[in-house]
DNA sequence: CCGGCAATGTGACATTGGTCACTGAGACCG
DNA sequence: CGGTCTCAGTGACCAATGTCACATTGCCGG
């Protein structure tokens, strides 16, 4: 296990020896089914995940019940809000769930203070860091500027010719409804840019799209 | 001039010695006027700039010329979209407009690499980023979520008695229009929750508008 | 083949926010 | 005092999105 961690997140091989071995003795490993939540707002936080397989999906919970994706954690990523939380010994502002069955390691809190000691270490998190920040402006660009059709076409878009999805699960990643979802992939089929078929979007005019994405 | 950065800024006198001589000798002091734009989208990113005085207002532009406020750089702070372009060698995404009169020094690209090299710099700049992050993502949550009087409610609170202010500054604080924020802010005085004159808010009752900010 | 479920289609309507086009009210200045 | 700003108030209207209530469709297990 040790060895997949190590793997993926390679910046581990680079401790020294007397913290690879505390890594190795206080990590803990589990692995958890699709749909669980690993933290939500207003927990403190217990620890660093290290995804080995499966992802987490944070998001921002509406009052009514509606949730927006903020980002997702894969393999070899991190969660930047937890290193946030981390840092600034502040509670979750979002919530994690786990997208698939998903395989991880959680970092005592401590140890992790530890390692942000360590250059190499302390860099892994900086350019993630880095990386998720223009992220988060592009989505707030999206939700404060953006049309739900442009953003539907953008979601579509980059992702194979064929897409096996249900409107829901499109909706739910716009942070919107199904009814809107499907109407506006009607006016696409309408335009001739999609076919649409049951669990299934055939993109026939990417170009054209991307022209409604904008 | 360097005193008052270093009065600003202390973790620059925490660096060696031949880094402080090159902080000294290479940054470049300028002073601008209220509402020069410092950097703007799609821009690549010259260097980094310390605030002395003044500040610095970073905002989406939207299609149509409205804007959103992202967040505002004051002395002692730090610009967390100048920190990660320079770090992902990646262009601007979001434009920077003094405030008022500016005082500030721009630290040219390859020296910031340079401190960065430093743990005591790389610390300062890692808290400033984990500081900001928590912020964006409340941002976030305000312009996918909440309704424009919440919204409204909340910028009044906290910000004393009296507040001395235009209709349109508001509406631009919110990304929104001055007829919004008339119509708005004529509700709340309405229910008795402010009293309105020419450039000037009154809260009569604070509580009440925490319950519409929610 | 049938019953039932999940996915989808759709119309009517409500709400929110923005746009346009004004009017009116103070403030300031010659 | 009259002219001219900027700021604020307001009504009519529109576009986008969400909500509700159903109807329909296709698939799958029994």
């Amino acid at each position: 296990m040790t060895d997949t961690l190590a793997a993926l997140y390679p910046v581990l091989r680079q401790l020294p020896a007397d913290l690879a071995v505390r890594v190795e003795r206080e990590i803990q490993a589990m692995t958890v089914p699709a749909g669980t939540v690993l933290f939500d707002e207003r927990q403190p936080c217990q620890g660093f995940p290290f995804v080995l397989s499966g992802g987490i999906r944070v998001v921002k919970l509406a009052a009514n019940g509606r949730e927006l994706p903020l980002y997702r954690v894969l393999p070899g990523e991190s969660c930047i809000i937890t290193s946030s939380c981390l840092l600034g010994h502040a509670d979750y502002n979002a919530r994690g769930v786990t997208e698939s069955e998903t395989a991880l390691v959680l970092m005592p809190r401590a140890l992790f203070d530890q390692l942000l000691a360590q250059p190499a270490f302390r860099d892994f998190v900086f350019h993630l860091f880095s990386e998720r920040i223009a992220e988060l402006m592009q989505l707030v660009e999206e939700v404060a500027f953006r049309k739900l059709d442009q953003r539907l076409a953008g979601l579509l878009l980059g992702r194979g010719r064929q897409l096996h999805v249900t409107h829901q699960q499109l909706a739910d990643e716009l942070g919107s409804v199904r009814e809107m979802v499907s109407r506006l992939l009607k006016g696409f089929a309408d335009q001739g840019l999609v076919r649409l078929g049951r669990e299934q979007i055939e993109i026939l005019d990417p170009a054209g799209l991307r022209r409604i994405a904008g």
